[in-house]
DNA sequence: CTTGACCCTATAGTGACTACAGGGTTTATA
DNA sequence: TATAAACCCTGTAGTCACTATAGGGTCAAG
């Protein structure tokens, strides 16, 4: 299949799928008389993996390391389970920082009562706080 | 005080202070004989509501915006409480999308029991689902 | 005087895309 | 058959919010 339908099938824009190609990240497909690029389930598959992960928050560098966890065919199941441990412990940690910025907003924001006071409590205390 | 100086009561960096002067959100400074930017407590005041109008995650485009708001002297507490539930908003969305993320990368770690197995269910998961 | 810290401007790089320019190929329709 | 729109290609630049680097000037302390 050409790279729209496989953008189609995976959910992942033609552009970005040629970006993932120019950053190895996806093999370069066959290409067709009209140089256009062809490319069947194992590419499909791999994108699928790659997008998954890129869902899930990795980075496309701690995807590119998994890829070759599992291309270098002696795939530590450990190895894996630590990327993944170390992944999991930052989205965490960036669940906290966002929950501090949520407990803050919420705080300035039930400080407001609307309305054309030249005082605005918000303002205020980012300015002076 | 010159910028170093400004960088260090801020939190914030030197090569940051430079950049939000060329976008604007910085007014320029004075300088002195030597060309050195030269800064006092307004321009100190105005990068601290920046900073922390940034920890907590607005845009620089939101700052800008709540800026204008405020110079424009006809501010509307109703407007800037507006900004400021919206950024809410978007801040509990994120939380709500990592915490997805988090229950994903808890459960397939979780059906992780390390080891040198050739079957890693993270991986399979991943490729299959 | 020397040297290291500080300052300056201009420009490029980061990460993960996304958009655009300019041009070729395919497909569907009249 | 002709046409127009959709699709494809490569190369390059832009997005956002910084951050780093190159090359050069100034200041302050030893």
């Amino acid at each position: 299949m050409r790279i729209g339908e496989l953008a189609q099938q995976t959910g992942c824009q033609v552009e970005t799928i040629r970006y993932y190609e120019r950053e190895g990240i996806l093999p370069k497909p066959q290409r067709g008389q009209n140089n256009y690029r062809l490319y069947g389930e194992p590419h499909q598959r791999r994108l699928q993996f790659v997008r998954r992960c890129r869902d899930l928050g990795f980075s496309l560098e701690e995807v590119r390391t998994l890829l070759d966890m599992i291309n270098g065919g002696t795939q530590s199941c450990a190895e894996v389970e630590a990327l993944g441990r170390s992944h999991l412990e930052a989205v965490r940690e960036k669940i906290a920082d966002l929950r501090k910025m949520e407990a803050r907003l919420s705080e300035l924001v039930s400080r407001c009562h609307g309305g054309r006071t030249p005082d605005c409590s918000f303002v205020e205390e980012l300015f002076e706080s």
